[in-house]
DNA sequence: CAGTTTGGTACGATTCTCTGACTAATTCAA
DNA sequence: TTGAATTAGTCAGAGAATCGTACCAAACTG
């Protein structure tokens, strides 16, 4: 395939979306198979406390109107509740319920095998220094921080 | 917002869709306004030899439909073509015509420029690091290598 | 309090994406 | 060499995701 080295952003690009088709199909295979993608992209960035739809739109990347859309979902298939925030009347806080809540430990746990399959891959040590650079270049990236 | 301790997945995604959204301000900001992001994903993974749609799908995470449905937008626009594969009579080859030829500088400056700037901000041996070590991981999660 | 900003919704249109079913060319195996 | 299986790609249809424009209401600002 002629490999041009390809750029930095485009490996982000296959390793993540690797990611995502492992935690998807952990997901799946435990019977939650009615979360979509691009929901639970939304879903990941739920604060613990809580978050609002702009909050989530700005970290899932997507308009608050597509965000509005997939909360919609989730809330219609259990996996979130909107509950007023008490410090903005305007506001609603967008929280895990407890459907959501059962997906945690599947998703976590998933997120951790495949990252010790990487680490396995890479060695530990470069393992750690990836998440280390790449948490850094976070900063500047995250239009949410 | 409480970070909790983000996964190497999604920080990969956060600074890969700032490299996106970069690029394709670029494109846009050179007058080609008429591709897509979805269609740039596409065309990105294009070989410089050419590429079966097959191969593209794959490079590109998407159904062999979908990446025909893109490569027909991208070829009404004129920035692909398809030519017959001469080694295989069913398939055909999705080759750079000449606009798609014009983005290349463009994207290429803009993707070394964000790179830079990531360089500057990580130090260049860290982004070295980096650099290396999503390469490596490649070999792991690429399904189209 | 008037003006501006911010959080969110409603509507409508487009784009993207997949599944399933299909054709045609190639490869494989007997 | 012929029949079966595989591979490349298309077609048709439907569902999901996404955005832009336009709003409304609450909050902040001076």
């Amino acid at each position: 395939m002629a490999d041009r080295p390809m750029s930095v952003g485009v490996l982000m690009f296959v390793a993540h979306r690797e990611m995502e088709r492992r935690v998807m199909a952990a997901l799946a295979a435990a019977g939650y198979d009615d979360i979509t993608l691009a929901q639970a992209r939304v879903a990941e960035r739920i604060a613990p406390g809580g978050s609002r739809l702009t909050e989530l739109a700005e970290a899932a990347q997507v308009s608050k109107q597509t965000a509005g859309y997939l909360v919609d979902q989730l809330a219609r298939a259990g996996y979130v509740e909107r509950v007023p925030d008490p410090t903005d009347g305007r506001a609603r806080l967008v929280r895990l319920a407890a459907r959501g809540r059962e997906l945690l430990p599947i998703a976590d746990a998933t997120t951790a095998a495949v990252e010790r399959e990487w680490a396995r891959h890479l060695g530990a040590p470069a393992m750690a220094q990836l998440r280390r650079h790449l948490t850094r270049l976070r900063e500047i990236t995250d239009p949410y921080r």
